[in-house]
DNA sequence: ATTCTTACA
DNA sequence: TGTAAGTA
């Protein structure tokens, strides 16, 4: 499970974008029991989608309503084409770290300096 | 050190 | 949307 911060640094989104698509209910998180938000694989496709879809749309209920059509459509597994496409709309800090999170891969953490 | 919520130049 | 404040 990834925290917010590592979310913020994956995406390029900031916390700010992340927490307020939540509050308008286009997405929600797990949470701790602490309250803190924990994310996964998808939460990522879902945060970049929605960046899209308002760039597109303009408005956050332009969004909410194409998201649901597409949750009628029934979603489909994201192509490595769908993957570079998503990934490319805005500069991210890891881009390859953030393609091998989408595709389920762990992406290491810097940890304490062990030797 | 991080994250969380609320509020506002 | 960014950021400061006061917590957990």
């Amino acid at each position: 499970m990834l925290s917010i911060g590592e979310v913020e640094q994956l995406t390029g989104l900031s916390s700010r974008q992340i927490r307020y698509y939540e509050k308008v209910g286009l997405i929600h998180f797990q949470r701790t029991p602490g309250g803190q938000r924990r994310f996964v694989k998808h939460d990522i496709e879902t945060l970049l989608r929605i960046r899209q879809l308002l760039d597109e749309e303009g408005d956050i209920e332009g969004v909410k309503r194409r998201m649901e059509r597409e949750q009628q459509l029934g979603q489909k597994p994201l192509s490595d084409q769908e993957r570079a496409k998503l990934t490319s709309l805005y500069p991210v800090s890891d881009r390859p770290g953030l393609l091998r999170a989408l595709q389920g891969i762990e992406v290491p953490k810097p940890k304490r300096p062990s030797k």
